[in-house]
DNA sequence: TCAAAATATGAATGACCGTTCATAAATAAA
DNA sequence: TTTATTTATGAACGGTCATTCATATTTTGA
């Protein structure tokens, strides 16, 4: 309510909710946040355009719920294949996988979540501030293991962030030639180990 | 011309031109691509609206002149300063250096080229697929000369390209602890030589 | 069973904006 | 000097869109 979201109680309402959601997630991947109009998202929805205002305060209530939802969904994804792997590397390894392979079946991901720059630069900010400080975590942890090199670990989160967006960039968009996943890993997964493990 | 842009001859127009120009930047940095409307560059700039139709012929010709108007800039910073430079090593700080140098004198450079994934996706992999390129042709010499390991050089360039852009984000934006220039660039060369340099 | 709350509708309102165009001033060419 | 070209103006047109609201239906709870 107060964050521009009204979460319906009844089976319907929650329904009619789920639907403009998921119409929103198709209609700004497919025309991008600015050129979506509200009237695009409750056509495809099967609604009237008054609908749209029983739950949502307006367009940009919506978008910052779905951004809440996507950091949400990744960050589950990750922690649940990552959940029973010992060792620095393997960890890695999994998490770029598992980021990657999101990246493929949720393609409208990355657009939903970089447009923020453009429509409220606070929230990228704290989506990549927020992603930077766990990943920071599990390197501190892995540096007191002695499993890697005493590096900088607020920076080396930016860089193995900027490794793997990159990466799944190149990844769904094709840019370049040899874009299959598991050789992306391993590439990425070489390049990592080399200057960071400790041995 | 067919490019939606018409090229002023006088010097009145050349000024009104570079006005208009100037304005856009301004603007596209301040409020976005899509908020901008036509007028708010006019008004900025100082001329009336329909002055705006004699030099582009829509928003977008405008946009894609700024897009390559930066791709060009950037490079040629980069060219420059690495022109007599010997060495891999020396050559990456040289160019990740001079990359965030540009990145911070021209913090509206970043949100313009990377809002071409919503204007036009093509534009967006055209911008990162040309870098790509000529980074890896760089890459391939290096290999060539035995300056560093054998790597897929088309990867490495998008991991390089990913380390510069977070990392020269996390610069302009401000996001965690130590963002010092020179430090972000010694630690990230620490990095890229403890795994590519061949001993 | 019945009043209150939740859900749904879509026409209407009012604001905004891209683009055109008739007109005119300044500059260049002849 | 005279004519053609370039540059400049801003009101006006036509279209789009966010949001509201009077009305109606469905569901819930007592």
């Amino acid at each position: 309510m107060e964050n521009g979201i009204k979460i319906p109680t009844s089976r319907n309402g929650k329904a009619t909710f789920k639907l403009l959601v998921e119409s929103a997630i198709t209609t700004f991947y497919k025309k991008g946040y600015s050129n979506t109009v509200i009237v695009d998202i409750t056509k495809n929805a099967g609604v009237a355009t008054g609908t749209f205002y029983l739950y949502f305060a307006n367009k940009k209530s919506l978008y910052i719920y779905l951004l809440e939802y996507y950091q949400h969904e990744i960050r589950k994804a990750i922690a649940e294949k990552t959940a029973n792997v010992e060792g620095f590397s393997k960890n890695q390894r999994i998490g770029i996988k598992t980021f990657f392979q999101y990246a493929i079946k949720h393609p409208e991901a990355y657009n939903i979540i970089w447009e923020s720059l453009y429509i409220d630069k606070s929230l990228f900010k704290k989506y990549y501030h927020d992603f930077a400080l766990r990943y920071q975590k599990g390197l501190d942890a892995s540096i007191e293991k002695g499993e890697i090199k005493k590096i900088d670990s607020d920076i080396l989160a930016y860089i193995l962030m900027g490794i793997s967006n990159f990466l799944g960039l190149k990844l769904i968009l094709k840019m370049g030639n040899r874009n299959k996943l598991d050789y992306l890993v391993d590439q990425a997964m070489v390049l990592i180990d080399s200057c960071l493990i400790q041995e």
